[in-house]
RNA sequence: GCCGGGAUGGCAGAGUGGAUAAUGCGCAGGCCUUGAGAGCCUGUGAACCCUCGUGGUUCGCAUGGGUUCGAAUCCCAUUCCCGGCGCCA
């Protein structure tokens, strides 16, 4: 969330920054939220004089029966003041719950250097890499090389759990796991820790990590009976592994990856594109999350950058980059690269985000750091997250991509070492 | 799942029904010193208010309720940690 401060402090600065988003609800919650807070503060004053009242007459009370005298009508007093705190109180609690509701669906402010733009249409390609694959003979999508090669079985999926699941079956399984275990390999070379988190959380972490509750409502899977939800990213508990951590300087930043199963609802999804394995119910991801001090986060989302564009290139899969615009962008992230690659039918489709979250989760988390041992807490850290490889889109990518014309596929030299040295995946 | 013990500031740790959360360590500033250290002094949780000051108020002892004129302290529930038992891949 932001920083409420800010938003008393300097409110035309927030609200000029939210207005790039091009959401005028927001822009009107900003200003609801503005009102609510002005009231709960008069509202919270007016507690504190009654409370102040209050523990006069308590101490008023301790003095007369010391000195042994009837203290009945001071008690009634007190409960009289009592009754009035009780009413304020209640309104206090109020204005700020709803002061709060707002504040939490407020989004990050935006990097200066975010494209102005409407939707994914006006995000800003910066970079493209390789040359699309020349093929002599017309390319297949990924589901049809699969379906030939027998190695995906949907249709017993659907009955089993429904659209969206996927039985994989034999070499392109090896694939899935040689994809993380490659990108593992070159993390740890960078200094990643690799962990294998929790696949649920609580709905506190949940709703510190995810922003903007509206924007990820519907996303996840929430077990029955329990306050828990299963995972859509790594990045969840990754970020709540640190909840209510105050970190010493010198143990920044925190760099860690994430290797999990991820899960998704994809509600919101119709009509978008979803062929295939592009969006499924579950699938496997390698996520990358660091906490870093706020001077160091631009620097560290470049890095990132560069990270998850070194293991497309080992790949050597054609890609391009796009800086998200302002109407397209999380609620969450101050600034967003999208990493797509090119996909059989011509066109370049996300594999990867990246994102420089600044403050806003480590505020929901309370998550800071401190300049020196003994210290309070400086302020709250910056997290960024990044998908270093979510194994389902690239082995798209690699599927249509390196497809042969006797439909085999060619499997890329770096992942053939964690395949016990396979070359292609073919038919059995 | 059962039984027992526990949770207090950056840390350690006292307080077990009556104002200000003792004390120590750490940290910050000052005095002293050529400098550092030692020593001494002051400060060191959060929020809100105003006339913005060496100003005022409230909250804060895991979380949420309750008892009481008054709760860190008593009662209930919950969470987490430690130990023991049970169950288990």
């Amino acid at each position: 969330m932001l920083d409420i401060k800010l938003i008393r402090e300097n409110p035309d600065l927030v609200r000029q920054n939210i207005g790039k988003r091009g959401d005028a609800a927001k822009l009107k919650m900003l200003d609801e939220l503005i009102h609510l807070d002005k009231e709960w503060r008069q509202l919270l004053t007016q507690a504190n004089e009654l409370r102040h009242k209050r523990r006069e007459i308590t101490v008023e009370i301790a003095e007369l029966k010391k000195m042994g005298k009837d203290v009945a009508s001071k008690i009634k007093d007190a409960k009289k003041v009592d009754n009035e705190i009780l009413t304020v109180e209640k309104r206090v609690n109020e204005y700020r719950q709803k002061a709060d509701t707002i504040l939490v669906r407020l989004p990050n402010l935006l990097h200066e250097s975010v494209p102005f733009g409407k939707d994914d249409n006006d995000n800003v390609e910066i970079r493209r890499w390789g040359k699309p694959p020349k093929f002599d003979f017309e390319p297949k999508s990924h589901l049809e090389i699969l379906e030939n090669l027998g190695m995906i079985d949907a249709e017993s999926a659907g009955k089993v759990a429904g659209s969206m699941f996927f039985y994989l079956k034999g070499p392109i399984v090896l694939l899935d796991f040689a994809l993380q275990r490659f990108a593992i390999n070159h993390l740890m070379r960078r200094g990643f820790q690799v962990v294998w988190p929790p696949l649920m959380v609580n709905r506190k972490v949940y709703e510190g990590m995810i922003g903007d509750p509206s924007d990820f409502a519907e996303a996840s899977y929430k077990v029955e009976d329990e306050e828990l939800y299963l995972i859509p990213t790594a990045e969840y508990p990754l970020g709540g592994m640190f909840i209510d951590t105050t970190f010493a300087k010198d143990d920044l930043p925190v760099k860690l990856c994430g290797v999990s199963v991820c899960f998704r609802r994809e509600v919101g999804s119709h009509g978008k594109f979803s062929k295939g394995l592009f969006r499924m119910h579950q699938f496997n991801k390698v996520e990358l999350l660091v906490f870093c001090l706020p001077e160091d986060s631009w620097n560290f989302h470049e890095e990132l950058q560069a990270i998850s564009e070194s293991l497309y290139q080992q790949l050597g899969l054609h890609y391009r980059v796009v800086n998200v615009c302002t109407g397209d962008i999380g609620a969450k992230a101050a600034k967003k690269y999208d990493t797509e690659a090119w996909m059989a039918d011509g066109k370049f489709r996300e594999v990867g985000s990246n994102s420089n979250c600044t403050d806003y989760q480590a505020r929901s988390l309370n998550i800071k750091y401190r300049e020196k041992e003994g210290q309070p807490p400086k302020g709250f850290v910056h997290i960024l997250n990044n998908t270093a490889l979510a194994t389902s889109r690239t082995m798209i990518a690699i599927l249509e991509q390196y497809q042969q014309k006797d439909g085999s596929v060619i499997i890329p030299k770096v992942l053939r070492p964690y395949m016990g040295g396979m070359e292609r995946l073919e038919k059995q």
